[in-house]
Order: C-alpha cells, then structure tokens, then sequence
DNA sequence: GCAATATGTTACCAATCGGTAACACCGCCA
DNA sequence: TGGCGGTGTTACCGATTGGTAACATATTGC
C-alpha cells in the first residue's frame, strides 16, 4: 500500500477511505475542507465508479454526487471526462511503477528475488479484482478509439513494464531472456484475467508456484 | 475455420463474407434473399462492431444499417440488444467449444498432441486481435452487471474450458496436474492480453515454444 | 393474381448523457 | 466590514440512445 499525495492506492484499486462522503456533510460544516480536497475525493470516487460499473456505464453526474460534490464543480477541475478518465489511469500506472522502482530499491543486485517478491505482490493484488478484472486491461477494453489519451498511457506503461521484466531476465541469467519474459508477462495478464473465472486464491498461490519454479531453476543451473 | 450454420467463423471473430452489404443492394432487387438470411447478417454485423468498437460503443442504428437492414427488422429477430449481444457472445463460445471438440477428435488418446495442437491454434488466432484483444474478454469488461445474460454464457464457457484443460493436465501425467492447468490458462488468457501491447508474433510463438517445452519434458519424465 | 408473410420507412418517445451558464452562498483574509 | 475565491444549485442545451407504432412495399406460396 503506497501513498501518493493525499490518496491512498490500496491494491492496484483507489479506494475512498469513507465509504461514503456525500453522507458525512449535510448542511453544517457545509466546506470543512473534509481533510482530502475536492480534486482528490473526485479521483477517487470516479476510481471507485469506474471499475464497479464500468467507465461507460458511469456518468459524470454520478461520479459528483459519490465524491460528495456536484458536476460543476467537477467541471473545474477536469476539462471533460476523458480528462477525468485519463488522469485516473495516470494515476494507476505511477503507482504501478513507484511499486516497480520499490521493488528494486528492495533487492537491488538480486534480479531473482526481484522476481520473486514481485510475483507475491501480484498475487496478493489479485484480491481486489475477483468480481472485475484487471482495471488497466478493463479500460483498454472500454475505450476502443486508439487515439484516446488513456488508452497510450497504458500502452506506454505496458511497454515499459515488458522491457523491465526483459531486463530482469537477462540479468538473471534465463538462457532465452525473450522468452521467459514473455512467458513472465503472459502469466501477470493472464492471472489478471482468469481471476474472475477461476478464483484469486488458486491463481495467486500457483502464479507464485511458477515464478519460484522458474527463479529456482535458473539459480542452480546457472 | 469452421462454418457453424451460415456463418462463417474465422479465427474467434466472426466476419462478413462481403464486406459491405449495404451497398450491394440499391433500388432493383431490394430483397433477393441475399444468400445470407438477415438474422445472420446482423449478427455478422453486429459482432464486427461490437469487437470494433466496443458493445457500448454501438448503436443498434449502426448495426443494421452496416447488416444492410434497419432498426425495425433487428428488433423483430432480437427483443433487445442485450439479447443480441447474448447471442453473439453464445455464437462465439460455441464456436471455440466446437473447435475443442474437434482437437480431441483429431488427437483422441494423446493429451500431449492435444495440449501442443491446441497451443499452435491459439497462436494462429491471435492475429486477428492484435488491436482488440479478445472479444470475450472485453465483453466480461463492459458487461459489469453480473447478471448480465452473456456474461454467464461466458463465465460458464471458461469454466468448462478450464476444466478441459485440467482433465488433458491429468490425462498428461503431470506431476501437478492443478498447477499445471493454471500455468497453461495463464498462458492462454494472457497470450489474448498481452498481443495488443507487445505484438502477435512474438507472443504466439512464445506461447507454442512454452507449451512444447512443458509437455516434451512430462513425455520425458513419464 | 391473390393473400400472407417478410422487410423497409418514417416518425416518434422517454431517458440519459456530456457539458455550460447564471447566480446564490459560504468562509477566509485583509 | 468588505470583497474575493471556491463551492453549491438550478436549469438548461443538443446529441444520442434503446425501443415502438403505423403504414408502405415487396416477395413468396398457392
């Protein structure tokens, strides 16, 4: 779990740390400044909404009434929804990589243990996207227009995230880096999808399997 | 490719056998049955945009007009477009479960053959999703309601498909034929993931090389 | 050639959506 | 005290959507 400004990103997944805001402010205290500001609380709110119901099926107005604003409001702060909807990817995908540079802030020098601790991260990510699904891969399914800002950032962030784990690969001596990166980064997606069908818990613990399997055996036969 | 009924079904999409209907047919001979009944043609249609574009993302307007028809008459064939997206989702799955059906025919008594054939037609589909990843799996993103028709058609299919492949995982010798089964749905579900991110070629014969390398060492060690 | 059936056409509805304008309100700081 | 910036409220706009009704037209079977 990584702050980032005010917002806590638990999982992969923003989530609001009061279930519900709209209720807490009635008519007293109307503008409290209720500890996270209003841009903050939208974020979250519309990353809560989004991968709930689905970036299509969510409307603006909705999005206002669940951060405990109201559309205008949210209008001064995001230019358009696809604004709204890009910064809310941004934010996943810095997350992702400060969790990426933490990573190997923790095992520098050590591209296996890298890999290792990596995969029980995921593993223990997969919780929060039983019902739902990867987000990253949801929005990349939602929003089809491949010039739609969100949609690069991801394919950016994916590319990075491939060519970090090519490196690790090389680094850790697999005889065809190609490869098993690939093969790494079929099983991260792939545990992201089968989740819904399958369950977290067999997913997670054999993704875990694997890695160690493969790690394990470059170690010695190196 | 398998013909089911009129349709023809290429590589997990289906496409139209013309590429515009709607052209072709003008003033003069306004309805020769134009060897395609209607109902299919929408289909057809309807399933090219909805990959596309995104279910969501079409109108049932844009639909019939691309199937050559209109609104009115798509309406007399489906009672809703919930139902429509029902059905080609239902015409999707049985075309791959028909496919699986097929594999074990051609490879009765060989899980090996079977699980090695089955990687080389994954890898040969992923051509046509390169940009789109999978159609079942963006419909699961855009279909959040978990009582969405289709989504059970789907969630179902995977389920029998992951049980599939756990019998072949048995039948194999595996050691651990439960890990093995999910590595190997890992490796298909990502395969689907990661081809609009890092490319059909590189991914699809990764993926064949993976699965010849596991069952290759289960015939060895048997 | 007639009737039945299938398809096309037009017009329409209610609901929703993204986005904007105008104005009222509240709290803060000088 | 007064003004100013941030926020809430209401009402509205145009476009689009899923879905329906009524009627015209064409095609087919007899």
């Amino acid at each position: 779990m990584l702050p980032i400004g005010n917002i806590i990103v638990k999982e992969g997944i923003m989530t609001s740390m009061q279930t519900d805001i709209s209720r807490q402010r009635k008519k007293s205290a109307t503008n409290k400044r209720s500890a996270i500001p209003v841009r903050e609380r939208i974020l979250v709110a519309a990353g809560d909404l989004f991968h709930r119901q689905g970036i299509r099926g969510v409307g603006v107005d909705a999005i206002a009434e669940a951060a405990g604003t109201n559309k205008m409001t949210l209008y001064r702060y995001f230019d358009s929804k696809d604004e709204l909807i890009e910064e809310w990817v941004r934010g996943m995908v810095t997350h992702k990589e400060e969790d990426w540079k933490d990573l190997a802030a923790k095992h520098r020098g050590d591209p296996h243990g890298q890999l290792q601790d990596w995969s029980r991260r995921v593993s223990s990510r997969l919780a929060s996207m039983e019902n739902r699904g990867s987000a990253l891969g949801n929005a990349l399914a939602e929003l089809p227009d491949p010039n739609h800002p969100a949609r690069r950032v991801i394919h950016e962030h994916k590319q990075r995230e491939h060519k970090r784990v090519l490196k690790l690969c090389k680094e850790a001596g697999f005889p065809d880096p190609a490869l098993s990166a690939n093969l790494f980064y079929m099983l991260l997606e792939g545990a992201h999808s089968c989740v819904q069908c399958i369950g977290m818990r067999q997913i997670g613990e054999h993704l875990v399997q694997v890695v160690d399997l493969m790690v394990e055996n470059a170690r010695r036969t190196r």
